[in-house]
RNA sequence: GGGCGUAUAGCUCAGCGGGAGAGCAUCGGUCUUACAAGCCGAGGGUCACAGGUUCAAAUCCUGUUGCGCCCACCA
């Protein structure tokens, strides 16, 4: 029949034909309408400013291998796909765009600016979407979703209503954590601390009324304009004359008091003795509270030096300030020493700016009452975590929860649903920066009402003005991803969509956003939706470059997913690309060859092991790529020998044939197929994709490949009788094997699935076929049998290879030594197996008692004597040397077996069948060491 | 400071109570009519270390060490 698959397997011809058709025949498509079981993820969106990673590609292959999983199966599959407008990521990514024509946004102005953004939206935000079609993606992308469309816009501001009206949103001032590069303040989730190398100033205060000086200890010198007091522990013997005393703060003018405070000094540290400054310390801040001290803002929201830092050093960045400062106290000889200090800075985690605690009014959500039912829905296993471990890490995380701070100084994002009146709130606005104007400069200040509501208020409720200003805070992005599994279908109307894939099934994503998103998405579904918004989370494992270090841009170690899949040759690369990817240059300096999205995706699967990182290598995904070419050649090699016109291929259903029609080798593959049906549907149940991708691996390379197509050869080669047979077997188990791999590698197996023989009733495309299932255990017994002609052909094939006897040398005659009567059949049966297998042109059947030829090899299969004439072909010497190994490693063996069933402890205390099981090997071994030792003792 | 993960062949990793495995790399043999990106065979490991539980431990427990991650306001 005229070959259907090009010779070689060539991954992105195949990748590029079936995506279109895919779309085209609306199989992405979910109905909320439809009577069967719904199975729903959404997915993780990500930022629409996003270009694909490896970190996407391991979610969509996983999330993807789930959802066609499914649909396979017969769920209504739903994988709901989206984008995250990414507040501040995408804000400054426009405003670098604005530098480098010379703008800025302020020169803009906010309507503008925000314009601006929506259209480099519109332009340039599906880059992200259509990588992810490269990759396979089988997403509804019908139900596409923006977390700032006007639906998602709209459940956001109701989300922020119901909160504000049930007392769960408030706003208040209080100390926070401001990014002045960003210009916005930062939830705690975003402020990021590494140890650093810096330095501990030791500064010396002088005592008020005495000759004294009391010595204080800091990383940054420069807050020490802003100190309010000096704190020792209560206890501390050494400061007990001084509590209650005063010092002269230097390089100011001011006076501040030695306080007693035993929660921020600690004794064993430094002198024991801390200076506070409450405005813009953590701790300093609620030391303040306790003790009442002043707060003295020395630093600007700009970070530079106030004011209040006095004249000298108002104006100054914080590290200019440093500088003076140490030098003065110098001057003043009041700096004892500088000693090297690790300490571990905050930095924003978008900017890398040191943070600087700052006070200011902001939007908070309580989250103790949030907390509890997202815990305890979690306890009781209603939604469970996969790996387990992070259960844990959420339930710590959730019980130490603090108050979230939600409101951004961004100008892209949801913006507040909160007015104030102008009017009869007239101290509400502080205009910082542009004299008169409201926007874009105004802040809120801390004293102000805000008016919460759905829709822009007409008038002031209080006094009925008109003269009303939105709040100009946007919300944290998570705020809307929060609401992402209902916003998304349609909430807060009562959609179809809801009613059928409300709550979800699983929550696919990585753990490092456990807290920020998923913890979130728990609480938001169980209070709006009161209900879990997921059963299962299964968190995949970070991706790191083969020697373990996590990927980044400025290390160079980046491996681009699109770059595995079409190839990559370095030379045409862009310097800023080839940089963020030079270490793999360096192993690779021709570039990688195209491996194809499902070569990468089977990688992905494969290494996708719960609980442990990934090291991704390229070698990897070379070595799944020939597996698939291996499908590939093993489809054409059945294709080949198919007659036109017959043998269909039936799509799920079970090989209409009895046990009488088999071969033995028909029998085993059929059954060994049977179990990896099994095996792969429990491991991804189980979320195991690893374990599942291997067992297709194994079965399609070692087991259909390697004997199968080889056992059917003679059959399709001389036996009419049985060709038929042997024909439709092929086709039956390659055809399962294909739906098997189908979610792994959706691509290559829609290709050849295509191309094989259907019947009217097939369907349009593998991806909406059956997913196998199992069939009862019909030939285990026949099974069985083969697998012991397997397990001579491996003893021959062994002894050939040890004895040197080259493959093209044909064995004349092959004596097997036995007493059992049932051998005789089974070889008589095999006879073409092994002569193709082995090239044996005849054999012999004997009993143990016959007598042996005079130079032989000999070797030991499952409890039989293998005996090779082989006169003048073997090397005696060599044949000694081999026999003398085997003896030896059997030895070894039977010492151990022996020991074992010597020992009292375990005859009587080990289950049963594993002490006979043991006996029974020991006399195997003990028959197998006596035959080896007659063999060798012939040779003499 | 608290918590978590991890240590298995030269490399990358499975296995997680009863015979130490895979891929890559290495060595030997093979261009056999699906595939040399292939086929056949071989070598290679005190399963980090020390204790314990068990008839039996790579696997369970305890501790130690190395590596990695997360959380936490200690100057």
């Amino acid at each position: 029949m005229a070959e259907k698959l090009a010779k070689d397997y060539r991954a992105r011809e195949v990748e590029s034909r079936w995506y279109s058709f895919w779309m085209e025949q609306g199989f992405f498509h979910a109905d909320e309408q439809s009577g069967r079981e719904p199975f729903c993820i959404v997915i993780p969106p990500p930022n629409v400013t996003g270009k694909l990673h490896m970190g996407h590609a391991i979610f969509v292959t996983i999330q993807d291998i789930l959802t066609r999983y499914k649909r396979m199966q017969g769920f209504e599959a739903l994988w709901l796909p989206g984008t995250d407008h990414a507040g501040i990521a995408t804000q400054v990514m426009v405003e670098r765009q604005l530098a480098k024509e010379g703008s800025n946004r302020l020169e803009l102005g906010r309507k503008r600016f925000l314009e601006r953004v929506w259209q480099w939206k519109e332009e340039k935000g599906g880059t992200i979407i259509e990588q992810m079609k490269v990759l396979g993606a089988s997403c509804d992308w019908e139900r596409e979703r923006f977390t700032m469309d006007a639906g998602l816009s709209t459940a956001v501001r109701e989300a922020f209503v119901r909160l504000f009206e049930e007392g769960l949103i408030y706003r208040e001032e209080r100390l926070v954590n401001w990014d002045p590069v960003t210009q916005t303040v930062l939830s705690d989730l975003e402020v990021e601390q590494d140890s650093e190398q810096g330095s501990l100033w030791h500064i010396a205060y002088p005592v008020e009324g005495s000759e004294q000086q009391i010595v204080v200890a800091t990383t940054r010198p420069e807050t020490m304009l802003g100190d309010a007091a000096v704190a020792v522990h209560p206890d501390d013997p050494r400061y007990q004359g001084l509590i209650g005393k005063r010092c002269a703060l230097p390089l100011t003018k001011r006076s501040i008091p030695i306080i007693a405070d035993p929660l921020v000094a600690d004794p064993q540290f430094g002198s024991g003795a801390v200076k506070i400054t409450p405005a813009h310390d953590f701790n300093d801040y609620a030391c303040g509270l306790r003790n009442n001290l002043e707060k003295i803002q020395v630093i600007g929201l700009d970070a530079k030096m106030t004011e209040a830092a006095g004249e000298a050093y108002c104006g100054l960045s914080r590290e200019e300030c440093r500088e003076k400062v140490v030098e003065d106290l110098k001057a003043a000889g009041l700096l004892l020493r500088i000693e090297p200090y690790t300490f571990m800075p905050a930095r924003s985690q978008r900017s890398r700016a040191l943070v600087e605690p700052m006070l200011l009014p902001q939007w908070w959500v309580k989250m103790d009452v949030l907390a509890k039912p997202a815990v305890e829905a979690v306890e009781s296993g209603r939604t469970t975590m996969i790996p387990k471990m992070w259960e844990k890490t959420y339930f710590n995380w959730m019980n130490n929860i603090r108050d979230w701070c939600i409101s951004r100084q961004l100008w892209w994002g949801h913006q507040i649903p909160a007015w104030y009146c102008l009017d009869c709130d007239k101290d509400a606005i502080i205009v910082s920066k542009l004299e008169g104007a409201v926007d874009p400069e105004m802040r809120i200040a801390s004293g102000a009402h805000p008016l919460v509501s759905r829709e822009q208020p007409a008038k002031c409720p209080r006094c009925g003005g008109q003269n009303l200003a939105q709040d100009p805070d946007v919300l944290d992005t998570w705020f809307s991803s929060g609401l992402w599994p209902f916003s998304t279908m349609g909430w807060p109307e009562q959609t179809a969509t809801l009613q059928k894939f409300y709550p979800t099934t699983v929550m696919e994503t990585a753990a490092d956003i456990i807290f920020f998103w998923v913890a979130r998405m728990m609480m938001m579904g169980l209070h709006f939706m009161g209900e879990t918004p997921f059963s299962t989370v299964y968190f995949h494992a970070l991706i790191r470059d083969k020697d373990g270090q996590k990927m980044s841009k400025t290390y160079g170690n980046v491996v681009d997913p699109l770059h595995v899949v079409y190839g990559v040759d370095p030379e045409q690369l862009p310097e800023d690309e080839r940089a963020a990817c030079r270490l793999l240059f360096e192993d690779y300096p021709q570039g990688i060859e195209a491996q194809g999205a499902d070569a990468l995706r089977f990688t992905l699967a494969m290494y996708a092991a719960q609980g442990r990182d990934i090291r991704l290598d390229i070698k990897r995904v070379e070595g799944y790529r020939s597996f698939l070419n291996k499908l590939w050649q093993a489809s054409r090699f059945v294709m080949m020998h198919l007659e036109e016109g017959s043998h269909e291929a039936e799509v799920g259903a079970q090989l209409d044939v009895d046990a009488s029609q088999l071969s033995l080798a028909d029998a085993w593959i059929l059954e060994r197929l049977r179990l990896v049906v099994e095996h792969v549907s429990t491991a991804l149940n189980d979320f195991r994709f690893n374990e599942a991708a291997q067992a297709v691996y194994d079965f399609l390379w070692n087991e259909y490949c390697d004997w199968y197509i080889e056992l059917s050869k003679p059959v399709l080669y001389a036996a009419e009788a049985q060709k038929a047979v042997t024909r439709s077997v092929l086709l039956h188990v390659l055809e399962t094997v294909l739906r098997l791999l189908h979610p792994f590698a959706p691509f290559v197996t829609e290709e050849i699935w295509q191309a094989l023989p259907k019947t009217a009733a097939s369907p349009a495309s593998i991806m909406v076929a059956p997913w196998p299932e199992p069939a009862p255990a019909r030939f285990s017994e026949q099974a069985a049998r083969m697998q012991r002609v397997i397990g001579i052909v491996q003893a021959l094939r062994n002894l050939r290879g040890e004895a040197n006897v080259p493959p093209g040398k044909a064995i004349p005659m092959l004596q097997v030594f036995s007493d059992e009567p049932q051998l005789l059949p089974l070889l008589e049966e095999s006879r073409g197996y092994l002569r193709a297998l082995t090239k044996v042109e005849d054999y012999a059947c004997l009993p143990t008692s016959a007598s042996r030829p005079k130079v032989s090899a000999t070797t030991m299969a499952d409890g039989l004597e293998l005996s090779v004439p082989l006169e003048g072909l073997i090397d005696l010497d060599e044949e000694r040397a081999r026999l003398g190994k085997a003896l030896a490693k059997l030895e070894s063996q039977l010492q151990a077996m022996a020991k074992k069933l010597s020992n009292q402890g375990f005859v009587s205390r080990a289950p049963e069948e594993v002490v006979a099981a043991e006996r029974a090997k020991l006399e195997a071994s003990e028959a197998a060491k006596a035959r080896l030792q007659a063999a060798l003792e012939r040779l003499g």
